[in-house]
DNA sequence: GCCAACGTTGGC
DNA sequence: GCCAACGTTGGC
């Protein structure tokens, strides 16, 4: 089983309102890289769900792939801001999955935090400008971010 | 294949 | 709202 992180703007989708949905689509990754990651993805792997470009940027809780990779349909649709009028049905490049929610933190662990964590320091995400949305996770910064909580 | 211009991300 | 950093686009 593989760990990652993955970026969500609370206001499009939130650890909260997965903890309500129980299960949502992780969709609209419009990077090759990020991309990737999510095609590497297996159900069952778990990642971070961390809170970008709010209030208080953070890692803020637990998810688990629900569903690998399968093609993402809002790059298909012209209503959607995540379309993409260069993917067609039949040559569509971007993907999407599906996640649950495993853990809400009970206090979001802000990024100004995690940079101060010595076992995090590999990480893209405490990276000076990096914007990768989508990243792996090794399993000792698993086990380092989990003793933050 | 180079690289300038432009668009996007995301913290502050 | 600003701006640094990065990715993408398109002219040549």
């Amino acid at each position: 089983m593989a760990y990652w992180l993955m970026k969500s703007e609370p206001d499009e989708l939130s650890i909260q309102d997965l903890a309500r949905l129980g299960e949502a689509r992780w969709d609209g990754v419009r990077n090759y890289q990020a991309r990737n990651f999510l095609r590497a993805m297996a159900v069952g792997d778990l990642f971070f769900f961390y809170h970008s470009s709010c209030p208080e940027p953070g890692i803020a809780g637990i998810a688990r792939i629900s569903a690998a990779a399968y093609p993402d349909q809002t790059a298909l649709d012209p209503q959607s801001h995540y379309f993409d009028a260069k993917a067609s049905a039949q040559k569509n490049p971007w993907s999407a999955v599906d996640v649950a929610h495993v853990e809400t933190f009970g206090k979001v662990l802000g990024l100004g935090y995690l940079k101060l964590q010595a076992a995090l320091a590999e990480m893209p995400l405490v990276q000076k400008g990096s914007r990768l949305s989508v990243m792996p996770v090794t399993a000792e910064q698993w086990a380092a971010v989990l003793a933050l909580r």
